[in-house]
DNA sequence: TTATCTGCAAACGCTTTGCATCGGA
DNA sequence: TCCGATGCAAAGCGTTTGCAGATAA
């Protein structure tokens, strides 16, 4: 279904092995293996990607990384604060590094993603009043027609 | 810059079954009895539904409608511009009618959902800018801890 | 009349779970 | 050492698909 972009440019600043094993060790998790490579994986592919792109790529690097370790990584980078959930459909559901602001389009004919910089938005989105609650982070996503869906071809 | 302009679609509350009815020739659909009783469960609930939540209620209420058919007729009525998406997680696909302009909270403990009112954020991501794209809506997804989470027992 | 939609069944694919083994702290 | 994580298999579940009969326009 849906295909996530190419996406060139850097996606967030990625940290290092020592970083993320620390930020894992803060919050009472261990840092392993699959959970550094999953990592790394999402660090190099530079965008959204989905469970099973990333069970792919480390498959491609020779690693034997299981999916089932891949979705466990993911869980722990998320609760890490060190990963970002998209959900984009049904489904659809990738992951980024956080830190990288912008939100996402998607393209409801063809399924694209697109991400969109974020202007000044997402700060008043995180400090939303919420009585008693606490915001950790906030995700736009938009949709609608892409430039090439829309064009009469 | 883009003016504000006022949110796309119906806004307000629920419309009459003529207007769904029209809503969904307009856009070259047809106004069948399962798309219709859809509406009007979505519209009852006055909330967010899953698919298999609409299903129920309709069972409930001595109806006969197929949970394809509830996916057949959401489809349709997200087409026509008169329901909106909300992607709460992996296998947690919601629906509401179009024209309630407020965010979700997501309680990553709990798994509770909470309706936040939208501030004046709405309006400029909808006007967000992409080369030659059309933005259709624009879905907010806070997450966080609950106040019943995040209480110290 | 005719293209479209419903409804039933079955498949599909993402994600989760159970449990024995392995490994980080 | 000890609790947590990995990995394999299999189930779970929301969603989609195929097709014959029904129906809106």
């Amino acid at each position: 279904m849906a295909q996530t972009t190419a996406h060139a440019g850097p996606a967030g600043p990625a940290l290092t092995a020592l970083q993320v094993s620390a930020a894992l060790r803060h919050e009472g998790l261990r840092a392993t293996i699959p959970r550094l490579d999953v990592y790394r994986a999402l660090a190099v592919s530079g965008g959204h990607r989905s469970a099973d792109d990333l069970a792919g790529m480390l498959a491609a690097d020779g690693g034997t990384v299981q999916r089932t370790s891949v979705y466990n990584a993911l869980r722990a980078l998320v609760d890490a604060g060190l990963v970002q959930v998209v959900q984009a459909g049904p489904g659809t559901t990738l992951y980024e590094l956080r830190g990288s602001d912008h939100h996402h389009f998607l393209c409801r004919d063809c399924g694209t993603i697109t991400d969109v910089p974020a202007g000044s938005e997402v700060p008043p989105l995180l400090d939303m009043n919420i009585p008693g609650a606490r915001v950790d982070s906030a995700q736009v996503v938009l949709r609608g027609l892409c430039a090439d869906c829309l064009e009469p071809h």
